[in-house]
DNA sequence: GTAGGGTTAG
């Protein structure tokens, strides 16, 4: 092997490592241990050369080792070492391979390995399991297959690492049955094996097969290890299935295997995941060391339970306890801040994102793109999606849907038309946005349309959710009698929702008959929440039957059944305050009773009348203005307006419809107090601005 | 000298 001196700079003095007396005996340690900084190394390498120990192979080795697999930022040196050997042999060529498939790229440690099979170097089962490795990473199946022709030819078969890394690379191109078949096929299988195919199982998602396999490793008595646990729990969050669960959370604190990171981590997210947020945390809190990882899955385990305020809680303690979020953290981040309608603190995570130069992944920008919709921002979701590498279709999907709620239905069926433009396959959730842009719009022969071309062109099958958007589509447009004839020749069981959908159109075009009916049935089929009866209720009282209207409003009192309270929210300043309709208990109960008080006198003043008919059907007409005037969305707009700066564009969420009185306030309000305001409500976004609003009164 | 495991979206 000849060797050529790395460039060293003559003017720098030789540090003390160099100069070790024993240097020569036992290089190797000497090299692997002192050498802290690619600086070390090169003046190892200096003296290595001066002092001709550099000739010597096994040494050089050691060099590129050092280089190119235990320092970490020091590829380049590795490879200028590596181009400057005549004749590298195996062990050289696996260095290189498996330090290139880790570090730089699979794609170079493949090309590697093309150049060694032209030289006279012969793959060993270290190169064999490195280059598999290379192709999972890459999913290079056929190349992979290759490999594996390879291997049988030359008889490497029985080496467990060259069958394991095997089977991880069919699990990870997704040809699971063919890894299970060289996992069945395998003389002797290890321990290794086992959780090799667990891996692969993982992968491809199939949480079933990895509980079974553990089963049956429990009945063949092969033992298990904390990997095979860290994968069965993980399995064990996917299926709901506690108790096997909780069994492997018994086995390790009686083993006393906390101090696994990744497998306490997998116990915190089973327990998240089986709804025992509270356990999960308990965990959580007791483990001696959080990294990244763990920190993501409580966060996500808050934020799977709908409790979305602990999971920005948890996000701002990782911060304090500086440990780093990654993408992953991100997206359970923002899907909080999405359901909160947390704007400021969604845009604090994407200004975050972009100053870190976190990767902008499919999974982030998807969750980016549902974030500003789900603020009323569709502009911004717009522009991180034409900012994204790449697309699939969960992130046309969340735009599409977007773009629906914001009441730009036009613009959804373009990005629909689009996407099929761009080859991208819409499934069965895609559908459902485009039909619900087609309902916000009120686009019905798009909608009928759709529907057949989703079963004709597409092959989906309808879900209960399609048919629901189409009677939402018919039933808006004012086509009631269709409606329920489509609902009556459903060829599955319709189920409330649907029927819930259908007697909201009836409150909405007054019609009295199918509104009782569609009551009865959903009153079949579940029990029947408190917005049903009152939209029975509100349906009499819209056609002059105030004895039907209260009638019904008490039915609903004696079955127990409790108005569910109007609450909004609305964020300043990243605080987001919470306001209930007749909030006596309120954040500055004053100020906003009199800044409410002051915002109707005006809206009044500008030809503002109330609309009183689905307020309390047993109040005096000036009650029923006080009531209505006091519901939480004007709360919380008139304190938007006294703690915002003129101009500012208010953001409201709430939890149920908007109701007509709100909204005919809150056209008034935009113009006169010349603000936007956006109302999210339970399925749709209200843009209201200079007397209007964008869902053209239609919601 | 080699590996396998934990968190994420519509």
């Amino acid at each position: 092997m000849a060797l050529t001196a790395f460039p060293i700079s003559p003017a720098k003095p030789l540090t003390a490592i160099t100069t070790i007396p024993q240097f020569p005996h036992n290089p190797k340690t000497l090299i692997l241990q002192q050498c802290k900084t690619t600086r070390d190394l090169n003046q190892v390498h200096a003296h290595l050369i001066k002092t001709r120990l550099l000739l010597n192979p096994t040494i050089t080795e050691n060099l590129l080792e050092s280089a190119a697999i235990l320092l970490p930022n020091a590829m380049d040196y590795a490879l200028s070492i590596f181009h400057n050997l005549d004749e590298p042999d195996t062990l050289v060529y696996n260095i290189m391979i498996r330090s290139l498939t880790y570090k730089l790229s699979p794609l170079e440690a493949f090309l590697l390995f093309k150049k060694m099979q032209e030289s006279s170097a012969e793959p060993d089962e270290f190169t064999l399991s490195s280059i598999l490795k290379a192709c999972s990473k890459l999913r290079a199946l056929r190349e992979g297959e290759q490999i594996h022709a390879h291997i049988v030819k030359c008889g490497f078969k029985s080496n467990g690492f060259v069958e394991n890394t095997l089977i991880h690379m069919y699990a990870t191109c997704g040809e699971l049955e063919v890894a299970r078949r060289v996992f069945d096929g395998l003389p002797e299988r290890a321990r290794m094996a086992w959780n090799s195919m667990l891996a692969g199982y993982m992968k491809n998602k199939c949480w079933d097969e990895v509980v079974k396999l553990f089963h049956e490793m429990l009945k063949l008595g092969v033992g298990f290890d904390e990997v095979t646990l860290t994968s069965v729990l993980t399995a064990c969050g996917r299926l709901a299935n506690l108790e096997l669960g909780e069994w492997i959370g018994d086995y390790i604190e009686a083993n006393r295997l906390k101090g696994n990171i990744a497998l306490v981590t997998s116990l915190v997210d089973m327990y998240a995941k089986c709804g025992q947020v509270e356990t999960a945390r308990r965990f959580f809190d007791r483990m001696d060391r959080r990294d990244v990882v763990a920190w993501s899955a409580m966060i996500s385990g808050y934020s799977q339970a709908n409790r979305c305020r602990e999971a920005l809680d948890l996000f701002h303690d990782m911060q304090k306890a500086n440990v780093d979020p990654n993408e992953v953290t991100m997206v359970s981040v923002l899907y909080s801040c999405a359901v909160l309608g947390a704007l400021k603190t969604g845009k604090w995570v994407e200004f975050y994102i972009k100053k870190e130069k976190l990767k902008l992944t499919v999974n982030l920008g998807t969750a980016l793109i549902d974030f500003y919709a789900k603020c009323g921002c569709i502009d911004s979701s717009i522009e991180v999606f034409n900012r994204m590498p790449s697309t699939n279709v969960f992130s046309w999907t969340a735009l599409i849907q977007g773009l629906a709620s914001n009441g730009q239905g036009k613009g959804a069926l373009e990005y629909f038309q689009l996407m099929q433009e761009k080859n991208i396959k819409p499934n069965n959730v895609t559908f459902i946005a485009v039909l619900s842009a087609c309902s916000h719009a009120g686009l019905v022969n798009e909608g009928r349309n759709l529907f057949t071309s989703m079963i004709k062109d597409f092959g989906i099958e309808p879900r209960i959710e399609h048919y629901g958007s189409m009677v939402d589509i018919l039933g808006r447009a004012g086509l009631i009698e269709e409606a329920y004839q489509f609902i009556k020749n459903m060829p599955i069981q319709p189920n409330a929702v649907v029927w819930r959908t259908l007697l909201a159109s009836c409150r909405a075009h007054k019609n009295v008959e199918i509104g009782e009916e569609s009551l009865k049935h959903i009153i079949s089929l579940e029990t029947p929440h408190s917005g049903d009866y009152i939209l029975l209720s509100n349906i009499y009282a819209s056609v002059d039957r105030r004895e039907d209207a209260i009638r019904v409003r008490d039915q609903m009192r004696e079955k127990g059944i409790e108005k569910a309270p109007g609450c909004s929210l609305i964020e300043l300043d990243g605080v987001i305050y919470e306001f209930f309709a007749e909030d006596k208990a309120c954040p500055h109960l004053e100020e906003v009773y009199n800044a409410t008080h002051d915002m109707m006198k005006r809206i009044k003043e500008a030809g503002y009348v109330p609309y009183t008919t689905d307020a309390r059907l047993d109040a005096e007409e000036d009650e029923k203005e006080a009531s209505v005037s006091h519901h939480s969305e004007k709360l919380a707009i008139a304190f938007g307006l006294i703690r915002t700066l003129p101009g500012t564009t208010l953001r409201i969420s709430k939890n149920l419809r908007v109701c007509t009185d709100c909204h005919n306030a809150t056209k008034m309000i935009s113009k006169v107090f010349n603000r936007q305001i956006v109302v999210r409500d339970w399925n749709r976004f209200h843009h209201f601005k200079e007397g209007s609003c964008s869902c053209n009164d239609y919601w």
